[in-house]
RNA sequence: GGCUCGUUGGUCAAGUGGUUAAGACGCCGCCCUCUCAAGGCGGAAUCAGGAGUUCAAUUCUCCUACGAGCUGCCA
């Protein structure tokens, strides 16, 4: 049998990680065994609907590529594929109502009062077990409350005695007293069925055989269980993906400011080092390997190897993560990516130039080389501005950066240095990394000392920065001539001071 | 409270009735080197606790602890 599989989200926002794995582990099972994949939009709550979601979920979809077969903008054999739009169909009402025929599933009348009333709290928490009391009602008394137009809600009815159980495919049996399973609600006072039904409902008219989802509905299950068992259906293979977590390991929210796909964006992640990163969150493959492109992750993907518990969401891994993608891109991507971080970390942009806040102006090729330069040096296009800093503003900086010991440089060796490259600089025409290096070594030569001692000095002045992406010849090669000088005679005032 | 699930280094994790208990991130050190990265090499660091089964338990069983989820006319 071909498998099919579902992503359904509620459109109530930006994409949560946890959704976005989800989504990711039903494309894989299903594309994996070139099976089919479809979206389903469970807008079965008005109240939460949140505008703009939608496009939020398709957006998320292109980005990291995750192609469905069927869906609200891909009709297939199965629509609609909007939930409020099978309400209006009355799809769910004419199933609600076949359960009743069969005394599966019973009117509720009960109003918000009497369901306060059999509200009880235990342990800090307010728990409510309905009392089946409409249960008893005869079908005069339904038929006419139905007709005088009493407000209904329709809930399954669950036997006090037995058990159900379930095969899951990572947490295998489960079993459950009935007696512990409320009778929920299918359909609700404002005619629209809850998640629960719907989503059997839905799983079953679509053909849906692998229902994958959060951990979060494992001890629901078994109400979903007998809600197939009441139709007759066969139930789906069962898949429940262990949660993710933050730092304090706590089910990740919307505080933690990276919840979403949509944040780790804005943060300067790449779709594809988020989509290889949490497909490692509960799932390992068999091998070392761990970058893998989408393509490789359909073809590695076995869901049999997904793991039981809980996974922390290590932004320090994502980096990391992000890095080597940056560093693996061609070298237009990264331009295109990583060209307006570059721009932006100085006082002025045009399409093809740059001007410092110094008053410089940057060429296309200087700014290629800058990019050049970052491109190892960061995790995520973000830390590019603190990068270049230096570049747009010299910076006051203190003369004990000159001492270094390692370097075997002082204030004293470094103003010897400056002064006598100074004139050196001034002749020289080439500015070029090569021809720098080629002049300065030649003079290092000559005076006969490690490369350090002259090093460090001139990196210092034209920089001002302990640490720089790139040495003191490519930062003067960017900045050029005039720059360059006007630094190092700025280091030997201050030397000189 | 009840029910369900989980627990291998700080984190992601492989793994098995007998292993020197993989690998990755991070951390530390060394090499390279004009700094910082990148790259190369190496290091520290793990089977939650207790019983039981067994010749042998990280692995199987039970208990405890801890954590999480559910207990909504949310999904």
């Amino acid at each position: 049998m071909k498998i099919r599989t579902r992503y359904a989200p509620s459109p109530t926002g930006r994409m949560h990680v946890g959704n976005l794995r989800t989504a990711l582990y039903e494309y894989l099972i299903a594309r994996h065994e070139g099976g089919e994949f479809i979206l389903r939009i469970e807008d079965t709550d008005q109240e939460r609907f949140f505008e703009g979601a939608l496009e939020i979920i398709y957006r998320t979809m292109e980005e990291t590529g995750l192609d469905y077969d069927e869906g609200p903008d891909k009709p297939g054999d199965c629509g609609p594929y909007v939930q409020s739009e099978r309400v209006t169909a009355g799809i769910y009402m004419e199933y609600a109502k076949k359960l009743v025929e069969t005394g599966e599933a019973y009117y509720c009348f009960c109003t918000k009062e009497r369901l306060e009333s059999l509200k009880q709290t235990i342990a800090g928490k307010e728990i409510v077990a309905y009392d089946k009391h409409c249960l008893h009602l005869s079908k005069e008394e339904v038929e006419e409350k139905l007709a005088n137009g009493t407000p209904f809600v329709i809930r399954q009815n669950i036997p006090n005695e037995g058990t159900t159980s379930f095969y899951d495919d990572i947490y295998g049996e489960i079993t459950v007293e009935n007696a512990e399973l409320d009778d929920m609600i299918l359909i609700k006072s404002d005619g629209y069925p809850t998640y629960n039904f719907a989503n059997v409902v839905d799983d079953h008219l679509m053909g849906i055989t692998h229902v994958v989802r959060g951990n979060e509905y494992l001890s629901s299950t078994p109400k979903y269980i007998r809600l197939y068992e009441a139709f007759g259906w066969e139930p789906p293979v069962f898949v429940h993906l262990p949660l993710i977590t933050d730092e304090e390991h706590h089910k990740l929210s919307k505080r933690s400011g990276h919840s979403s796909f949509e944040d780790l964006v804005e943060q300067g992640f790449l779709p594809e080092a988020i989509v290889n990163f949490i497909a490692l969150l509960g799932w390992s493959p068999e091998g070392t390997d761990e970058i893998f492109s989408l393509k490789e992750l359909i073809e590695r993907f076995d869901y049999k190897r997904v793991n039981k518990s809980p996974a922390v969401f290590d932004m320090v891994k994502l980096r990391w993560m992000n890095g080597e993608y940056i560093k693996a891109m061609d070298e237009a991507a990264f331009k295109k990516a990583a060209e307006s971080y570059v721009k932006a970390a100085f006082a002025q942009a045009g399409d093809d130039h740059v001007v410092t806040a110094d008053g410089v102006t940057l060429s296309e090729t200087a700014i290629d080389k800058i990019l050049e330069l970052v491109r190892t040096r960061i995790e995520v296009f973000p830390d590019i501005a603190e990068k270049i800093d230096f570049l747009n503003k010299m910076p006051d900086y203190d003369v004990e950066m000159y001492t270094h010991k390692k370097m075997k440089t002082n204030s004293e060796i470094a103003l010897e240095v400056l002064k006598e490259t100074l004139p050196i600089l001034e002749e020289q025409t080439d500015y070029s990394a090569v021809g720098l290096h080629d002049r300065i070594m030649k003079y290092i030569e000559e005076k006969g000392v490690k490369n350090g001692v002259v090093l460090w000095p001139l990196r210092t002045a034209v920089s001002g920065k302990q640490s720089t992406p790139g040495g003191a010849f490519e930062i003067m090669e960017i900045l050029g001539k005039e720059e360059s000088l006007r630094r190092i005679r700025l280091g030997i005032q201050k030397l000189e001071a």
